[in-house]
DNA sequence: ACAGCCTCCAAATAAAATTCGGATATTGGT
DNA sequence: ACCAATATCCGAATTTTATTTGGAGGCTGT
């Protein structure tokens, strides 16, 4: 199977659809320089393989009452395995944490939390992030403002 | 206009795109509970006034060859408003870096950086973004591992 | 050179989005 | 409570788009 290998136009089609999802099939044909039929066939290649795996609308935060972002540095209590479970159990409990990631560094892990606003995100701290058990200390990041952010990916 | 106030359905149908931006209108307009037609009227609405932005695929990271996600903390030479903006024009150049917040606490900007691999990373950070004349120091945490990373927003 | 495989195209078909006219609710003013 | 204005809805026709099909090159390895 070739599903593995990505040519010079696999690339571009990735490119196109990561900044564009709901482009037609006969414009990305005409963007890459094929006919529809081999075009829609290459992206339903990349979507069984596993190479694309979703499609998500992006909603302006602003808009829909989400006026704060924040990364939150997470200590735990201790680093064995059942301490973490528990967290990442919790963590997923709990929507406005939308990243989780595990880290090197100082704290443990690193949270993406979205709220309302201050004073709703110093609630969900103080009555959720704050009230699981494995959690030792945070220290808070708040976003001012955004420079960027890209869902395009460098394809190497 | 009543473009600007979200029902019941409206969040609904948010929720349902953001989760799976390839739903037909068919069958979006199946788990709303509503028809087709005003089903159909209710997304573009809501993609004109601008509560949604834009449509994006998500790629598999590792099938691409991108192994490595890092955050960096950037301090930078000083506070005022032109090292700020030169900096973040140095950063929209580099499309390694697809995320750039100003923040509060210790550090002035938080990236979220992507390589193929450790040893890419170290160039990229060396050539490039070392490189900035804006960036005093930098301090890199390595994504371990991701326990979550949510499309949806919880929409109060 | 040729068998096997892959990629491509044009055209037919199937599915989906979009438009339209009009019925039914909702809202706001008196 | 009434009425007018507005917004929302539906079913069905129409347009656009996706998908399938059959077969024509072209590349690879022998």
């Amino acid at each position: 199977m070739s599903g593995t290998k990505l040519d010079q136009i696999d690339r571009k089609v990735l490119e196109i659809l990561q900044t564009n999802a709901k482009i037609t099939n006969a414009q990305l044909s005409k963007e890459i320089g094929l006919s529809p039929a081999p075009t829609l066939e290459r992206v339903k290649k990349l979507e069984t393989s596993g190479i694309i795996q979703s499609y998500h609308a992006q909603l302006n935060r602003e808009r829909v009452g989400l006026g704060v972002t924040t990364f939150v540095q997470v200590t735990l209590v201790g680093h064995k395995k059942q301490v973490t479970e528990s967290f990442v159990n919790a963590v997923r409990e709990i929507p406005e944490i939308i990243e989780c990631h595990h880290i090197t560094g100082s704290g443990d892990f690193l949270l993406k939390v979205i709220a309302r606003d201050i004073s709703s995100y110093q609630v969900l701290m103080l009555e959720k992030i704050n009230e699981i058990e494995e959690v030792a200390s945070t220290q808070t990041m708040v976003i001012l403002s955004t420079f960027k952010e890209s869902k395009v990916l460098p394809i190497p």
